[in-house]
DNA sequence: GTTAGCATGTAAGGAGTTACATGATTTT
DNA sequence: AAAATCATGTAACTCCTTACATGCTAAC
């Protein structure tokens, strides 16, 4: 039940989804797919692979004549995803253990919605947006108690930390509607325009 | 240059600036006011109480009788605050060392505001405004150049992203305006009430 | 020809968690 | 009197980072 460590996991299997990939363009396309956290360095990156090597989910591709460039290329080593590698992407997809609902988790899972089927991506929204909710409702409990003796700093702290995840769950919900109903609504909310066109 | 490690201590420093506290108690303030994110747990913050106090940046208080509450309490070990720890306080709250504008660390910073001065808050406020720009401006360069080939999952979720950000930066760019004029804007923009009174 | 970036790794350590262990006090 | 919660701690472990080490390749 491998709970613990399956960030980069996950992150790995789907990006090889895309296609085969070398480790350092690994690296990059995770940064910028979620560089709002944390950068992932090599020093986590490659025992990884080496461990995902070893449990045979990822191959190294021998030979792939990418059209275009040249093959006079030596130290690269290209991964791809083998079968087994497909079904954890998919058991690690669906899995709703305690961590998958965390910041990082959730936006690797929702990044890799393309490669899932909608059953899943349900259970991904609803389970983040109850955590939240659940959150929610536990700070505004505890918020009307303690109200009076709180400092002003930390008390818009508090606020705007509600705010901005009432605003998540909002998004959340919106796009639940949208899974449910994908031919009447966009994937995008009408920030911009109210009207129906 | 206790650059790491810094997160616990600064937040138990800070909260036992309002008062004297023990552990369980510091717990439970801390997970109260950082609920957002992890929860604290006794591992890391009994350590971390020990080596402050080998540090001398706290120390045990042996008698206080707080009124009310009857003496007959054994358990409890009692913590304040001692000069040196005021100092390193002071140090660690105007400190702009590479992890002080991460979420959780900023988030600390900014609920201790109030035990600090306007030239600390205005230096963090811009710090964090500034890290988030550079930010917004790499994912959006980046953005532009990769913008066909994106998933639409994963573009909507990099379009969330960069709205939070955005979002997260006009906060800060209120509070310090707030900051360089106390007398014309409270603390808290004008959501409700465009009005003065 | 030298700097910058590509590419792959290892070793040591930091910052925290979970699980365990223990006991007192309050509530039901 | 049992259950919940208060209260303090330790040991093992996990996940990740930093710093180090190495060499190739493209650009200036």
């Amino acid at each position: 039940m491998a709970r613990r460590g399956e960030t980069i996991e996950l992150a790995v299997l789907g990006l090889l989804h895309e296609g085969p990939m070398h480790g350092y363009e690994l690296r990059k396309r995770l940064n910028l797919m979620l560089g709002w956290s944390r950068v992932l360095s090599y020093g986590s990156l490659y025992p990884a692979l080496k461990k995902m090597l070893r449990g045979a989910l990822i191959e190294e591709v021998t030979t792939l004549p990418t059209p275009g460039v040249p093959v006079t290329r030596r130290p690269r080593i290209v991964y791809q995803v083998t079968e087994l590698g497909t079904a954890e992407f998919t058991r690690l997809m669906s899995e709703v253990g305690p961590t998958a609902w965390e910041d990082d988790n959730f936006d690797i899972r929702f990044a890799f919605f393309g490669s899932t089927d909608m059953e899943i991506r349900l259970r991904v929204l609803e389970g983040r947006r109850t955590r939240l909710q659940e959150r929610l409702d536990r700070v505004q409990s505890q918020l009307s108690m303690t109200q009076a003796e709180v400092d002003r700093y930390a008390a818009e702290l508090q606020r705007h930390g509600v705010e901005s995840v009432e605003r998540e769950v909002r998004w959340l919900s919106d796009l639940i509607n949208a899974e449910r109903n994908p031919e009447q609504v966009a994937l995008r909310p009408p920030t911009e325009q109210p009207q129906q066109q």
